[in-house]
DNA sequence: GTTTGTGAATGAGTTCACAGCA
DNA sequence: TGCTGTGAACTCATTCACAAAC
């Protein structure tokens, strides 16, 4: 699926984690850092740190520590970070429009660059910067923008629909808001984010 | 920390989604289920689904399956879904507002009593059915609601404060948005969802 | 003395396989 | 025959421990 060699999804999820630690500003300075340092700021282990790092040869100097310019480098190339990722949002709701204003996909490089619905009422609105499509205009649109990420923030009956148009449109990844499992053909990656699950799983552990 | 026996983090993130499906208006008029069916719907395997439930003692029968009514019921009460769970959010932002509004919360049990924000041209203003007020009055506040989760949409550089802020109100549960690590006294469970990161780990996966 | 890279040991979680009940 | 409950086998990930490099 990937020329990258084959690494746990839980390490992936954590080597996002430190390329988010090197990039704070109040590492800005330093030359090096050490796996404690990150570790500690990523919230893992220092072992862990260098477990997941030499999944991709040496970068790091014993005695030393990593160079910092050239480790964000090496992170940012294997997480394809290293270019600006441009995304495409189906679902102009509540949640939608939150997304597409949220300030903190283009701090981290990505793009969301046309919004789509099928609600009459809401195409040709304006949405932040974008103007709000008809869902009608999906496959059109990503390959004029060469979108490769979809984001679907649609209401459950709906997204399975939308997955399918999005697949068939050449969206590579799917990152799925609405609560449902969401079937794709091989090559379409998908990842869902239910954020009432996450106010579920604190609710277990609650006393009483 | 909970009554409940221990089970892995990752179970008790599938019983909430079991719960889901289980509740879906599609299951509605059936009398029993089974692993099968479930594991199906979740994107579970029925092994897995069997092991998830057996954490708890019997509750299904052998050729038939599992009580709805009663699975539901039993699902509820472990994920402390019996009753509804009252959250306050700290952060009236793009994205507080939006999950303020967010209807999937309050399907799912929970009700969002209070908005906080330290920035004086938001508090005051109305926010769906609340108005935003003062961080300064949070502790008075939760105690009031008889809140139990905090929620935290504020920048980076603020949450540390936040969290610290909820944990001495009382708070027991903290589903945290910034992108940054929180510490929390024992007792307090946070749990963090980085959007940007989401996007990152799909980012990995694109060809090219 | 400090810090990396990595094979070995440990541990956690998932899948298998089957006995037992309906 | 259909489906659950569960110990055993297995897989996968993390932690340990230490040699090598600075």
């Amino acid at each position: 699926m990937s020329p990258n060699p084959v690494i746990p999804d839980s390490a992936v999820s954590r080597l996002a984690t430190y390329l988010r630690v090197l990039r704070d500003p109040r590492v800005e300075g330093r030359q090096h850092v050490s796996s404690a340092y990150i570790g500690d700021r990523a919230g893992v282990s220092p072992d862990q740190v260098r477990k997941d790092l030499s999944h991709f040869g040496e970068v790091g100097r014993p005695g030393v520590g990593y160079d910092l310019e050239h480790l964000i480098g090496h992170l940012a190339r294997i997480m394809r970070l290293d270019r600006v990722q441009t995304a495409v949002l189906v679902g102009a709701g509540n949640l939608g429009s939150a997304l597409v204003q949220y300030t903190g996909f283009g701090q981290r490089g990505f793009r969301i660059a046309a919004v789509f619905d099928i609600d009459p009422q809401r195409v040709g609105t304006n949405l932040g910067e974008v103007v709000v499509e008809h869902v009608d205009r999906l496959a059109q649109r990503v390959e004029e923008l060469g979108a490769t990420i979809g984001i679907i923030a649609v209401p459950r009956w709906a997204c399975q629909t939308v997955a399918d148009a999005m697949a068939s449109s050449g969206l590579r990844a799917i990152l799925n808001f609405a609560p449902a499992k969401i079937e794709a053909p091989e090559g379409v990656n998908v990842r869902s984010v239910d954020l009432a699950r996450e106010l579920e799983c604190l609710a277990y552990y609650l006393p009483g």
